[in-house]
DNA sequence: CTTGACTCCGTACTATGGTACGGAGTGTAA
DNA sequence: TTACACTCCGTACCATAGTACGGAGTCAAG
């Protein structure tokens, strides 16, 4: 298939097939005489799976690495596992972070429900930096 | 206290300081007659929220809308609640979002785990395609 | 009153991940 | 054969989030 075709089997632009290759993320294409680009199936997955990876928070340099433990016959699974665990580790910590975030948010919220008075003793910075607790109202009121 | 001061207290460079004005996230401090910005703890604080909640996952723009909730004096406990809960529904996706991608990686990590043999008949994209689920490893093969 | 650290400002540059442009050549269908 | 879609290539441009630079002025200690 030629670019276009694979753009849109990928759900990608053609202008993004062309930056994957010269990222390097996808191995130049043989050409026919024309100097048409041509695809197989093969490439449409691993553009797939380029957009997918990257929505999983890996950067293209991540994705890269990873393409490339899988093109040297040399890898092992525990490369890719130790990567794998690396990510999974960063996005417990983002999760972590952000329950925290929504335990703030639904805090500063609830104190917002409770009237007019409320929202003027509180400073939405501070119910991040620690947490709203009660007594911390008043100190830290700008108004 | 001084840009440079602040920069500190606030773990950020001094550029980042000015940058941050420029993009509104801070206000205009005020300035003595030699021209140096002059600020307070309370800037320190505001710089360390957007530090802090740019880890939590959200853009420059994000932070300084949720800044903006605090600035508007005329606002209402009401509307503060309103973009609070917005918010919250933009945390709970994106913690949804990052739970997937452990489910992903987990699998990922775990076919990984089961020796020389499971990698060589597993592509590392198909995994994020299809969750390499049993059947589809002898067909996706590439070796 | 000089030295050295600090700050001013605008502009330019970095990296990431694309998107757009423009003039040329190619492929295909009526 | 002509029309139109598609592709080629390089280059320029976009947003995001800063970082670096350089010549000037300012501040505080000795």
């Amino acid at each position: 298939m030629t670019i276009g075709k694979l753009a849109r089997a990928a759900g990608v632009g053609v202008e993004t097939i062309r930056f994957y290759e010269r990222k390097g993320l996808i191995k130049k294409p043989q050409k026919r005489e024309g100097g048409f680009r041509l695809y197989t199936n093969e490439e449409a997955a691993r553009v797939r799976f380029v957009k997918r990876a990257q929505e999983l928070g890996f950067t293209l340099r991540e994705v890269k690495d990873l393409l490339e433990l899988q093109s040297k016959r040399k890898i092992t699974g525990a490369q890719v596992q130790s990567k794998a665990v690396e990510k999974i580790q960063e996005i417990r910590k983002k999760i972590d972070d952000l329950k925290q975030m929504e335990t703030s948010l639904l805090r500063l919220s609830k104190v917002c429900g409770e009237g007019e008075q409320a929202i003027r003793e509180c400073r939405v910075f501070d119910c991040f930096d620690n947490g709203c607790e009660g007594g911390s109202y008043a100190a830290a009121s700008f108004h």
